[in-house]
RNA sequence: CGGGGCGUAGCGUAGCCCGGUAUCGCGCCUGCUUUGGGAGCAGGAGGUCGCCGGUUCGAAUCCGGCCGCCCCGACCA
């Protein structure tokens, strides 16, 4: 048992323990192309869950999917100043195609608004065309300088809703909307506890009115922006032409919406529940949600735990069974590799629950059951495994979010601090430190100079502070509005 | 792009200063014994020492150049 075997902890090195884990518990790996990632099967399954769960959100809330192109003309990213300001910098060109230098260069989308509303605008005439609510499943692809695996890769896997409406009004709804469904997806699912706000005009998307975002806290006490919904106003419908005729007969231009979440999730998920053990994944996200692990001496005993192994997996996992009733099993009957050694293997990769059955369980009709993330260890009768099972599941899905959230709330400073108690703290362990604005966007820039702290948002109404500020935390005017700092992602 | 670090077997490394047959651990393969918290013993496979050039009888080691990756910063879901 040498100490290659342990991770770095989080104490130690935070930033150097996610990247063990991350590659350690096999979620992904570095790809021959630099800033680029393989997701691996782990990795990839805990996005099929978070792709599941989201699409059915998406449906219920009246929206549906289609596929837009990967390449966009690159005369399309510059019909919207701010957009192309934002995200030329950032994007990959194709110059040749089929040996030749193309006549128009193809931008590798950093994302779809202008391809979709150029589309949209040919798709709608009238009011009864509207709304538009799609949504689309892809890949996109960001030229970044520096990159880290889930994070922020130079090509990531995302979601991203695009919608068009006949008023301003609608358009805001549907932005709110979204940004309330991806909360209720981080919170329920992630079991990661969120902010939410509105971001302020340093921080908004390159085209935007107006940007909402989810912000969650890390281990570490640095914020990850896990999602965000913008209210894009008319601003890509004038540059797309994107119009319609209204009830009154007259010409309008549409009213749009965007909105995405991405593989960054999944990072977020890593440092939001992850242990010095290795990973803890929410029941909800496991691709495995119970391993069992046989235990044997000789072959007779083998073939008796395994078989009953085998057995409650095939009815608790049955494909027959409704998915909700479903359990995702594991048998781990691999020989040769002691019952501790596959222990240490499934803790690493963060597998809710642990069956043990051994002998002497077989004899007396019950089995172990150990939680990941306690580690607490129960014997439970073979026979209740129908309803103990998804009880535990359901329990520790529950338990993940409630200690997330008490993490987010004892390391948010609420109280009054001075602008030098402020440098103190980022310099510091960091917080998510609630305080005055007085709305001056050079004060935001200097704010960041100095201390690397930017506003994460202006938080909504059920997340301020009960006494408002009423100065600001820099300059002691007026505040215009209470602000969440923090060190971000 | 600036700063730092590192490229030696699948992974982690020693050797480099002071040139002379490639080190150790993990993992892998075979066999036997094991299996309720990271098994033991025995045998075995696996290497263009990142790449190119130079110095030398001889280069992982010295010199020059290049490439790549990771970490820290400026930019970002």
């Amino acid at each position: 048992m040498s100490d290659d075997k342990k991770l770095t902890t989080r104490a130690a090195d935070f930033s150097a323990w996610y990247n063990e884990l991350v590659l350690r518990a096999e979620l992904a790996d570095y790809s021959p192309v630099r800033g680029c990632m393989v997701i691996r099967p782990l990795g990839y399954g805990v996005w099929e869950r978070m792709q599941r769960a989201l699409d059915d959100m998406f449906k219920a809330t009246g929206h549906v999917n289609a596929y837009f192109p990967l390449f966009i003309p690159e005369s399309f990213l510059s019909k919207e100043a701010e957009h192309v300001e934002g995200f030329a910098p950032e994007c990959a060109v194709v110059t040749h195609g089929g040996g030749k230098a193309l006549e128009e260069r193809l931008v590798v989308r950093p994302t779809s608004e202008t391809i979709i509303y150029s589309m949209f605008a040919k798709w709608v005439q009238s009011y009864r065309d509207l709304p538009l609510l799609y949504n689309q499943w892809a890949n996109v692809v960001r030229w970044e300088m520096r990159t880290r695996l889930f994070l922020r890769t130079m090509e990531f896997l995302w979601q991203e809703g695009h919608t068009a409406h006949a008023t301003h009004d609608e358009a805001e709804e549907e932005a709110r909307r979204m940004l309330g469904v991806y909360r209720t997806f981080m919170e329920d699912y992630i079991a990661m506890p969120v902010i939410t706000g509105q971001k302020t005009e340093a921080e908004k998307f390159a085209g935007a009115l107006r940007t909402y975002a989810c912000e969650a806290m890390m281990q570490d006490n640095k914020a990850l922006q896990a999602g965000t919904s913008h209210n894009l106003g008319q601003n890509f419908a004038k540059a797309f032409d994107l119009t319609f005729q209204n009830e009154a007969g007259e010409q309008a231009y549409a009213w749009n919406t965007s909105w995405g979440v991405s593989t960054r999730m999944v990072g977020g998920m890593v440092m939001t529940h992850g242990d010095d053990n290795g990973l803890r994944l929410p029941p909800r996200l496991a691709p495995v949600q119970v391993v069992i692990v046989p235990i044997w001496k000789t072959d007779e005993e083998r073939d008796a735990t395994v078989a009953r192994a085998r057995a409650i997996a095939d009815d608790l996992g049955s494909f027959k069974r409704l998915e909700h009733e479903r359990i995702r099993m594991h048998v781990d009957d691999r020989v040769g590799i002691k019952p501790g050694a596959k222990y240490y293997h499934w803790e690493l990769r963060g597998i809710p629950l642990r069956l043990e059955i051994g002998p002497r369980d077989l004899a007396s009709n019950q089995c172990m059951l150990v939680r990941r993330d306690t580690r607490e260890k129960v014997a439970v009768s073979m026979d209740a495994l129908a309803t103990e099972l998804p009880a535990r599941l359901e329990a520790m899905q529950r338990d993940m979010l409630a200690a997330a959230r008490a993490r987010l709330e004892a390391n948010s400073i609420r109280e009054r601090i001075s602008y030098d108690r402020f440098k103190e703290v980022m310099e510091g362990d960091g917080a998510f430190v609630y305080a005055g604005w007085c709305g001056d966007p050079e004060v935001e820039a200097q704010v960041k100079a100095e201390t690397k702290a930017t506003i994460r948002v202006i938080p909504d109404a059920e997340f301020r502070t009960p006494e408002a500020p009423t100065t600001c935390l820099v300059t002691g005017r007026p505040a215009k509005y209470e602000v969440v700092w923090a060190k971000a992602y």
